[in-house]
RNA sequence: GCUGCUAUGGCUCAGCAGGUAGAGCACGUCCUUGGUAAGGACGAGGUCACCGGUUCAAAUCCGGUUAGCAGCUCCA
């Protein structure tokens, strides 16, 4: 019979043959890198049949989907030799993750990382065997028998839950059995590089109010050295955490009297101030107004918007003279009582108005993390009010804006439009109107988006920007939620064309969504390297000798002249003693002066990150530096 | 909130097996005025997160509380 190659060759081989023996004839090299096959673009196992006509293509760990079937077989491994230590537990599900993998167990007593070196002798073990892996299959009864007899009471409760025609398979390696839907390796010797690195709870079918089993995560590599490699990554970006610069910069501290409230210090101030001019800025010119509204409002304003059923256990509640109130938890409702203020024509819309507002939301206590997750932040928020028919353009206008502030910072980011939850209002119309025209927006721009099925805001549908941190996380940053419901509740209106009352659409949008987490995301991101526009301090000078000081301080004084922030270093140590302790603090230019320097009325320029120093003039100095503020050079 | 781990001078960390604390950096004083990533000497600074228990004796062992970290769940 015939088969067909990956390069359209073909091949004539015999009844019966596997891929990985078909991979064999086509070359050894090929056949012995190969870890598992593509059959008529499905992966599967090298030891599956190839049927006559059938398209073939070898997969090795040079491949995504290799180096994922090597970590997959990695987490049975895991499985295998955590079974063999602590044969009473009972296993759940071992998935592969980026860079690794990880096994959900039920253990009978609690396991630590010390036992890792246990499970890892024994994995290592399994590897050095070099046991083979066999397939299987069976029908729903027998495969529900076979893991009652091993009493693995999840395996069972799975294969119940699978779907009605699903085929279902497992693995064999030894005297060890699990189900899986495959594929993997051809057997255990092919591992060449894993290490197990934490332990977590995690619950049972992500269920909070299921029990909560241990995980244990791994890493696999093809090789010792990408391993090795993945690790040095990780250490330099553990150097990036926003945390640890930010304790070392003097940007903010977390302290225990403010769990969740973080406390801003005169640097970290600058980072905020110099954020929120250039944000203030950009909307003055794309036609915001800018307003403010009040932290507490009463509970009856809170009912009205919604926010009281959705989400009054995370809202911080008080009494003023016998009334309740809450402490704002978002900006939309005080937006909308400014609206209302004063009838709106239609020729006034669309209406953009901006609002640096502060919210408090009581999240829980294990949710909290540095920067990223507050209880209390800065949302840089913003209403617009809009005729139906503006709806995309406005759409578009504040993606547009969104793109060139993260390319500012040059940051990439990820979209995600989230639709409808369980939990939500409104009529399915206005749900798949709104969702549509954002979607519409987004295709007509042609930006490449994820659809987040269910996880849309309670009034409305949803687009979010996502920012990665130094080691990978995402987080949710800017957002841009169409709401028919807000102006429904609160009655919003506008007068027609037509003299007639209508009402207003509006969008919700932020762009660093807050400005807490978006400073926390730039300091990784810049690694507290921050360009010259946005460091805490932008000069450091630095005389040679006492006799140089009085010189040093002009120089700072026409820096400060033309608003840049410069100090002098006065102290009597040795300059590289000096000059050391700048780097360290980043600062972006340090200039050196002596007697030379003073007599010529120049500075000598030591720019971060590069090594060659020059000399130029004073004013020469400050023209560039100026310039580089102005025009918001990243370097 | 849940699971696990952690908590020692301003910072980074030692303190292995219980016998009332150490280093480096930073800080202060003095000497050194030195041309591009750490000059030298001396000094000050900690009831070892908090509360309780075991013990003749607890930073060290046990329990609880608080806070942080990793992950889970949640994030209008």
């Amino acid at each position: 019979m015939e088969i067909i190659l990956k390069n359209g060759d073909k091949l004539n081989v015999e009844v019966g043959t596997t891929c990985a023996k078909a991979a064999s004839a086509i070359s050894d090299g090929l056949a012995r890198a190969a870890v598992a096959a593509k059959v008529n673009g499905k992966l599967v196992d090298l030891c599956t049949v190839l049927n006559d006509g059938d398209k073939l293509e070898i997969v090795t760990l040079k491949d995504k989907e290799g180096l994922e079937v090597y970590r997959h077989t990695c987490s049975h491994v895991l499985a295998q030799a955590v079974k063999t230590v602590f044969p009473t537990c009972n296993l759940a599900i071992g998935p592969v993750i980026d860079n690794g993998f990880y096994y959900d167990i039920d253990f009978k007593t609690p396991i630590t990382q010390d036992d890792f070196v246990k499970i890892e002798t024994e994995m290592a073990k399994i590897i050095k065997s070099n046991i083979a892996i066999k397939r299987f299959e069976l029908p729903r009864d027998e495969a529900i028998q076979l893991m009652t007899k091993y009493n693995e009471k999840y395996k069972v409760e799975l294969i119940n839950d699978l779907p009605e025609d699903s085929v279902i398979s497992f693995y064999k390696q030894g005297s060890f059995t699990d189900l899986c839907r495959g594929p993997h390796l051809p057997s255990t010797g092919k591992i060449k590089a894993f290490k197990l690195v934490s332990i977590a709870g995690a619950y049972w079918r992500g269920d909070e109010k299921k029990k909560m089993l241990t995980r244990i995560y791994g890493v696999a590599f093809a090789t010792k050295d990408e391993m090795k490699a993945y690790f040095e990554m990780m250490e330099e970006a553990k150097k990036r955490d926003h945390i640890r610069i930010g304790k070392e910069m003097k940007l903010f501290a977390l302290l225990n009297e403010g769990k969740g409230f973080p406390f801003f210090l005169p640097n970290g101030m600058v980072l905020k101030n110099t954020l929120v001019d250039y944000w203030r800025d950009l909307h003055k010119r794309e036609g915001y107004v800018e307003i403010q509204t009040p932290i507490i409002l009463t509970r009856n304003l809170w009912e009205n918007s919604g926010h009281w059923e959705h989400y009054k256990d995370n809202m911080y509640t008080t009494k003023i003279d016998g009334e309740d109130c809450a402490v704002k938890p978002m900006n939309c409702p005080g937006g909308m009582l400014v609206y209302k203020l004063e009838p709106h024509s239609y020729k006034d819309l669309p209406l953009r108005v901006a609002e640096m507002g502060l919210v408090h939301r009581h999240e829980k206590s294990g949710q909290l993390h540095g920067l990223f997750r507050v209880r209390c932040f800065t949302q840089d928020d913003a209403h617009i009010f809009m005729l139906p028919e503006q709806i995309t353009d406005e759409i578009k206008g504040v993606v547009r804006l969104t793109d060139k502030i993260y390319k500012q910072f040059g940051f990439k980011y990820k979209v995600e439009l989230s639709t409808r939850p369980e939990d939500s209002m409104g009529s399915a119309e206005d749900w798949d109107l709104a969702t549509s025209a954002l979607q519409k927006a987004l295709d007509e721009m042609n930006i490449e988006y994820e659809i987040n099925e269910g996880d849309g805001a309670f009034y409305g549908p949803k687009i979010d920007f996502h920012l990665q941190d130094s080691i990978g996380r995402t987080w949710q940053c800017g957002t841009i939620q169409l709401d028919f419901q807000m102006p429904q509740r609160f009655d919003l209106e506008y007068v027609g064309e037509d003299g007639k009352k209508h009402r207003p659409i509006m969008i919700h949008r932020a762009i660093f969504g807050s400005i807490e987490r978006f400073i926390g995301i730039l300091i990784e991101h810049f690694a507290g390297k921050f360009p010259l526009w946005l460091a805490p301090k932008q000069v450091k000078i630095l005389p040679i000798t006492d006799r140089t000081s009085e010189y040093a301080d002009k120089v700072c004084a026409a820096l400060k002249e033309q608003g840049i922030r410069a100090e002098v270093d006065a102290r009597s140590e040795k300059i590289g003693y000096k000059i050391r302790e700048a780097k360290m603090e980043k600062v972006p230019y340090v200039l050196v002066v002596g007697d030379k320097e003073a007599e010529e009325g120049t500075v000598n320029v030591n720019k971060r990150g590069v090594e060659e120093k020059y000399s130029a003039t004073l004013d020469e100095f400050v023209e560039t530096a100026v310039k580089e503020i102005a025009q918001k050079i990243n370097f």
